[in-house]
DNA sequence: GCTATCTGTGAGAGCGCTCTCGCCCGTATC
DNA sequence: GATACGGGCGAGAGCGCTCTCACAGATAGC
């Protein structure tokens, strides 16, 4: 008994048929029947055969390959710092992935390399790529070399994109801090460079419009410090805020410790609303309120959209964000433990 | 001009030598030189080409391609729920293996599908698997199918792996929580069935010991919410508390949302350290002072142990912890903003 | 009973690459 | 100048699989 991996070979040859039949079976392609399905199915089962992966790659032409692709452009630290966002994004897709035996390949990618590894992915053999995060201007030049894209994240309009409504989450935040009574709501912003961040800003900007609010805003790196000093700034200029929109998270936990040094109490005093709803949200203390984006949902799309092979250009589903309510806009009254709702 | 993807022979046609030599310069094997390099290295520009993986995995039979696998054993609410644990571990090897032209296979497993889900990745052509979350028994049967694994996480002593010291770590958070002047130090443990939460445990009784201390310990879910129920059942029971070591960071957040829900002040009234150094030590407010596992750097060195090949059984390496300062445990007098040593 | 139409099966040609082997040519050795 | 050696190079045989195609054998139509 030979020590290497049985082939097909192995298989037909055990179930006395021919490599193209067993073939057939093992692919349950039409065209083989009856008792040698069975036979087959024996020699497999007793050979412990699998189909090498490679080989069928390189025969078939047909890749069983997804890439997810993340050239980080919003976070410091580097790629997938501590975000778990990517963790959603990966999260969403795997179920997907496993049934139907495809891999998962993460490309993970500095801002310098991105454009030459694109094109190297672009060049693989792969079902498609997801693009979790990455310029615009990245994600069309990748488009261009290989049409089997789908972006999670805003890019032009020629990229198919599973988009998030930020800029509706954005409104819906605002507007309920506004609801909740408050009248000198003030925002952080994400860095300009990102493209969700923009989408936010633009959310913000319309529900203070349409509000009549003051535009009380500063801007800052998606991190906890970037929060933190931003609240600090904006505590220094409007001392008499009573609300704070927040861009994500991991700023509104830093946020949150400014103002308690600060000595505000968050939420009688100052309410704070976040972004994502990341583990930041739960975290911070009192937890908070945020805007859920379905991004598990917008990955196993992607990759539904990728796998179905009809993908247009300028493909595009909107996704909405969802309002998560927690202590940090809790009403005044009682402010009990826990994640209560308001 | 054809529309497919060029091959090694259009590029070694172009160049005007043999598809070996174009081989061998590509793979810059030795055997070719001179002239002829720059000639095919021209071609593979002018041409765009771009290796076949699956043709080169086929033909070499020597993988290109290193699986991580996580069967959330710890987790709730799923795999990678939103642990940015998971990130450290792709974070950590990604850079070696784009180094190295190999790519990253991600398989997330549920504790159901896991043994045959092994069995068909151990078949697979790979250079091998890095476990980063898994039961012993699993992990010790992976092993036995194939060869070429190494754990994140402890695990029976045959398998090869890259542990963490958690018994390190809880003790000298521990210690010094005691050299702080606490004596009433509580902890909080993860589920039984986490390796990690058990050496964690047994490092925080050693220091209890040693120090003389009670134990006062509770046990809960790996969760923000496990954290904050058992710091209330804690404080129920033992008011006196004046310190609580927190076997993870998701879990101890919980805690000083409890500890303030109950009119406690940390760190001026109780301390808290938690484990892991993620993004919920950042977030709580305070900042968390925290043991930091070196993830990456482990992450790393199972990949580079997995690629030299020389993997024998019972390999492993003990990674220390480390104590990342911050305000949970800030001495009484000045609590200044931000994320301030100690 | 003969050609036409199936369906089930096997032979065999690749997929794009790596790698062994042997050839050729240049230099060292006698 | 004939023999040995060695390094650069090309020919060609696979790697394990898929898939086309041709060929049997069975059924149908005239």
């Amino acid at each position: 008994m030979s020590r290497s991996k049985p082939t097909i070979d192995d298989v037909a040859r055990m179930a006395g048929v021919s490599r193209a039949t067993a073939s057939r079976v093992i692919n349950n392609a039409p065209g083989a029947s009856g008792p040698l399905r069975v036979r087959v199915h024996e020699a497999v089962a007793r050979l412990g055969y699998r189909p090498n992966e490679a080989a069928r790659a390189l025969a078939s032409g047909r890749p069983r390959v997804v890439d997810v692709i993340a050239v980080s452009c919003n976070l410091p630290g580097g790629w997938l710092g501590s975000n778990p966002y990517y963790s959603r994004v990966l999260a969403g897709m795997m179920p997907l992935l496993e049934g139907m035996g495809a891999q998962l390949r993460v490309h993970a990618l500095s801002h310098e390399s991105a454009a030459e590894a694109l094109d190297e992915i672009a060049a693989g053999v792969t079902l498609g790529a997801v693009l979790s995060d990455i310029t615009p201007a990245l994600a069309a030049r990748f488009h261009r070399r290989c049409r089997r894209v789908v972006s999670l994240v805003p890019t032009a309009a020629t990229v198919p994109a599973m988009v998030a409504d930020n800029i509706g989450g954005a409104y819906t935040a605002v507007t309920r801090l506004h609801r909740l009574g408050r009248r000198r709501i003030a925002a952080i912003h994400g860095p300009a460079i990102s493209t969700c961040a923009a989408d936010r800003r633009i959310g913000h900007l319309r529900a203070v419009q349409r509000s009549g609010l003051a535009d009380i805003s500063a801007d800052a790196a998606f991190t906890r410090e970037g929060g933190y000093d931003a609240a600090q700034r904006l505590l220094a200029q409007h001392p008499d805020l009573d609300a704070v929109f927040v861009a994500c998270d991991l700023m509104a936990a830093g946020v949150v410790q400014a103002l308690t040094a600060h000595g505000r109490r968050v939420p009688e005093d100052v309410s704070v609303i976040g972004f994502d709803d990341s583990v930041a949200a739960i975290c911070a203390n009192p937890p908070l309120t945020t805007m859920r984006l379905p991004v598990e949902e917008m990955a196993a799309a992607a990759v539904r959209l990728l796998v179905s092979g009809d993908i247009s250009p300028g493909h595009r589903e909107l996704f909405p964000a969802e309002l998560i309510l927690r202590q940090s806009t809790a009403r005044m009254s009682k402010v009990g433990p826990g994640i209560a709702g308001s």
